[in-house]
DNA sequence: CGGATTCTGTTGATATCTCAACAAATCAGC
DNA sequence: GCTGATTTGTTGAGATATCAACAGAATCCG
């Protein structure tokens, strides 16, 4: 990681915190770039200093996202199942109006909910249990599909009913499902 | 009022709110500007560019808290006494750190106390009764004195029982009391 | 006390951000 | 369709913030 001035970071992280704001407010396609730049406190032209448009600063945003929680995978695939998804659900929680927004909001071009599935089945290929034998009759697209779905499922339940259960119990309990399931 | 580049403003702004910050942790003393640009999130160097030192900076902090006091002053003595109260309780709950704050903390140099009941006493002057003649055997020393300690103990009473009543509420009452006391 | 460590205030070169202005593109209503 | 208003993306000059480095104070600790 090339270390990047602070100056770009806060830019960033304003613009990025500006658009999730927004959207949680109104239609992405009702959002304007002076709307973001407004918000974030920014000059409009310091926003075509770092994305393309919009659609870009969007489209960073999740894939930053995304590439957290990829981070996540590798260090936590050395856990034990009951403790592994604990980081993931205060990540859940502490970006609550983002996954909230994202898996909520409307006029939202390429589909986040899919990106998302597509990324956690990435991270489950490698958890599938190969040695006690009790898959050998189970394919692997099936097993990856049938985790991921009830994964993302279980997540945008979570975030809509306002986080019911802490973190913990809900990293508990997943842990134990996805466990029995791979 | 010259309109000052944004990023101006927003340095500052951190630099201020580090402060309060960092003093309701501990005392001013230990306080290093270190500390205050890493709280902050701006270089070291940058605070130079604004500020002489730390005290240099809890100067101009305090300095803009009275100022805005002041600018309510004229703004509000046109008002009822039932009203004319309002948005001083409602600046202090916006502001409630910094003036519990201030209050409260070890440390602080050049007493803030006295520095706001001066303040006050300065904004009560224009509002003593001088027509209806319940005043003409006393000196106005006497009566700023009063109402000033008054008003700056029921202050500090309000922040440190963490806002018992709402601004409201409190306006309402003191607004009473002053009115019988100028 | 003396050495080591931290903190301070300043510097210069550079990167980033701001601001105002512009033309082109898009949109809204008639 | 046309007109006016808004939005967009870009530009250039200037202002501000960053960073790394420095030397001198202040502070800590054995």
């Amino acid at each position: 990681m090339a270390k990047l001035d602070r100056r770009i970071l806060k830019t960033q992280e304003s613009l990025k915190a500006a658009v999730i704001e927004l959207m949680a407010e109104k239609s992405f396609d009702g959002i304007t770039i002076q709307d973001i730049a407004d918000r974030a406190n920014v000059n409009r032209g310091t926003i075509y200093l770092h994305y393309q448009d919009k659609f870009d600063l969007l489209d960073k945003l999740i894939e930053a996202h995304l590439h957290e929680l990829g981070a996540m995978d590798e260090w936590a695939c050395e856990l034990d199942w009951n403790d592994a998804l604990v980081p993931y659900f205060e990540y859940f929680e502490k970006n609550y109006l983002f996954f909230s927004t994202m898996l909520a909001s409307t006029g939202v071009p390429s589909s986040f909910r899919s990106r998302l599935l597509a990324s956690f089945m990435k991270g489950f290929k490698g958890e599938i249990d190969r040695e006690s034998g009790k898959n050998t009759d189970l394919d692997e697209d099936i097993i990856l599909q049938y985790a991921g779905t009830a994964y993302v499922g279980i997540i945008e339940w979570w975030i809509r009913n306002e986080m019911p259960y802490p973190p913990q119990a809900m990293a508990k309990q997943i842990g134990t499902l996805l466990e029995r399931t791979l």
